[in-house]
RNA sequence: GUCCCAGUAGCUCAGCAGGAUAGAGCAACAGCCUCCUAAGCUGUGGGUCGCAGGUUCGAAUCCUGUCUGGGACGCCA
């Protein structure tokens, strides 16, 4: 338990023991005690509102119960300096400082693993994420989605959740066929000859990419075969490809999974039909106008859904209950999902899939990540000045950087539309929050590089309790925040809760910096101790920064 | 028409398991480098929390309705 943490918790009992001692209420009528830091200093280190949730239970004024209350409280054990009454009922507490300087030898002592906690208990959860076809390349809302999926895999695993990342691979429906025919149509064109693209083909230049490539390695080979095997082979070596280069820019991006999961495996185990078969066993499966349908609206779903279709083949839904079904069975304690916005729709139909098979919907959390819109000078940029489609994650992440890029998907709430400003993202100022928290890192940095030249002992043992500067307490407090943002993240599944303390840590920095000097050599004592504080900062900054994939560099 | 997300300062957004005078960055304005990186700091101004009801001692936060913007509503994937 963290030094903030244990704060907290005594000064809780002590309140609870308070209330008992004052005979306002029994230990069951004991509403749970909410300690809050108020915003205004004046009204102390914690609130607590206590008073007004027991004016129904003692039938007292608000006040009145306050008065009581801090009447009967041990002050010296729940280590408070002054308590005070406001508004209307509040109750607030000054801590002794003293003890919050404890936090920097914590810090030091744990280094990278300060801030972990038990807030998820070893829940096995498994996070699935980006999942994006294998039939061109990523785009930016994949790279929304794979900073996002990978920021809250990190959070959860700091949080003490056991996270597997797995990227499921859509390698088995017909859009497999249509690159495949795809493939073809650029093959015989690029051996010159007229072919026509199908139907709703994949018209992108990574396909005639591939195709060249084809030729290269194996000029006309391919024309002598079947139709059939030159398009399985086709389909082979498209899958491959795409997905090798789907793998390396997601590792570019520092994006990597425990798990690559193929629904044609689903097909080879026969999962497949088995889930029909399972639905269909528990009475939610019917036949009508040539087709299967799940009745999904037994289970909330604005209308019922085709599970086979009249042709004999399975819609998209289907492998993907059979896969949800293979996820839950793998013995996952609950499974996320980060899909796009185009995806939305598809919740309700899931969640209906999950709940027909027996399970509870709480086992699939399916996070929306929303609309991505790219501004450059003020306007709305939908294509790659490049190629004319869509931006893709490479040129974006070619374009700002990979910080930047990372930081700023991962800066907003995942279902808030974004604008992506890429002059903001380009900035190398004060104005470019990503700049703004690695400068802070660079400048402790800086700081210890000139201490140890002037020959300050960094290491030294020191009094960590002469840190007691306005700005030192302030950032002793932000430090010992940090075990507990990162545990209502991964509990909230709010990753951008991450990037927001850090940049209030950054702040928090370069406000002591310009207020107090660091090395004085003519105060050895002080400036160890405030180059242990440094220490500690850089730890966190450090690992904050790591939860969300950007990094920290000792100089800029 | 149904469903999902959003609507908070000029702009971009936090805050939403109810709590005190609603926060941050940018933009605007006024200051700070003989001193550890000015990629920084300090201060000022700026808000009917879309609107209307309701629940509550207390609502940006919960409920209902409504308006606006975006998205989704295939025997496509």
């Amino acid at each position: 338990m963290n030094i903030v943490g244990q704060i907290e918790q005594t000064l809780k009992q002590e309140i609870e023991s308070a209330v008992l001692k004052a005979g306002l209420a029994t230990q069951e009528e004991m509403p749970d005690v909410v300690l809050e830091t108020p915003k205004d200093k004046a009204h102390g280190d914690y609130a607590t509102n206590m008073a007004m949730q027991l004016a129904r239970i003692a039938k007292k004024a608000p006040r009145q119960i306050a008065e009581d209350l801090v009447e009967h409280l041990d002050t010296e054990k729940a280590s408070v300096k002054q308590v005070d009454i406001a508004g209307p009922g509040f109750i607030n507490f000054f801590i002794d400082q003293s003890s919050l300087t404890q936090v920097v030898d914590t810090i030091l002592n744990q280094g990278e693993a300060y801030g972990t906690s038990n807030a998820g208990n070893g829940k096995r959860v498994q996070i699935e994420f980006v999942s994006a076809n294998p039939t061109g390349t990523l785009h930016l809302g994949h790279a929304r989605g794979a900073a996002f999926g990978d920021a809250l895999a990190n959070v959860m695993e700091k949080a003490g959740f056991d996270i597997e990342r797995e990227y499921y691979i859509n390698d088995a429906g017909n859009q497999i066929d249509n690159l495949a025919q795809s493939i073809n149509a650029r093959y015989f064109q690029a051996l010159g000859q007229e072919m026509a693209m199908p139907e709703d083909g994949y018209q992108g230049q990574d396909i005639i990419d591939l195709a060249n490539d084809l030729v290269a390695e194996h000029a006309d080979r391919f024309t002598k075969m079947d139709e059939s095997d030159r398009l399985l082979e086709f389909r082979h070596y498209g899958l491959k490809h795409l997905l090798h280069r789907i793998e390396k820019d997601l590792a570019n991006y520092r994006v990597t999974f425990d798990s690559w999961f193929s629904e044609t495996s689903l097909y080879e185990q026969n999962l497949v039909a088995n889930a029909v078969e399972q639905l269909r066993e528990k009475g939610y499966v019917y036949e009508a106008d040539g087709a299967t349908w799940f009745k999904s609206t037994d289970f909330g779903d604005d209308k019922d859904r085709v599970l086979v279709k009249q042709d004999g083949s399975y819609t998209y839904l289907t492998p993907d209950i059979a896969y949800h079904l293979n996820k839950i069975q793998r013995g996952f304690d609950e499974l996320i999902n980060v899909w796009g916005a185009d995806h939305h729709g598809y919740v309700a139909r899931m969640h209906a899939a999950i709940q027909a098979l027996g399970y509870s919907k709480d086992v699939l959390d399916i996070k929306i990540t929303q609309m991505v819109n790219l501004f450059e000078n003020g306007e709305k940029v939908k294509m790659s000045k490049r190629t004319g489609k869509a931006v893709t994650m490479k040129e974006l992440i070619e374009e700002v950087g990979l910080d930047a890029t990372r930081y700023f998907f991962i800066m907003r709430s995942n279902d808030a539309h974004l604008d992506f400003d890429l002059d903001l993202a380009k900035t190398q100022s004060n104005e470019n929050p990503v700049y703004y928290v690695q400068y802070a890192h660079a400048r402790i940095c800086s700081m210890l590089r000139q201490a140890e030249e002037k020959g300050v002992d960094i290491n030294a043992e020191v009094d960590t309790s002469l840190l007691q500067a306005e700005k030192e307490v302030a950032l002793l407090k932000r430090l010992g925040d940090y075990p507990q943002v990162v545990a209502d993240a991964a509990e909230k599944r709010t990753p951008h809760r991450i990037p927001q303390y850090v940049f209030d840590l950054a702040s928090d920095l370069h406000s002591f910096y310009n207020a107090e000097k660091v090395i004085d050599l003519d105060n050895m004592e002080l400036t160890q101790a405030r180059i242990t504080l440094m220490k500690a900062v850089r730890v966190v900054i450090q690992d904050a920064l790591k939860l969300i994939g950007v990094e920290a560099p000792e100089k800029m």
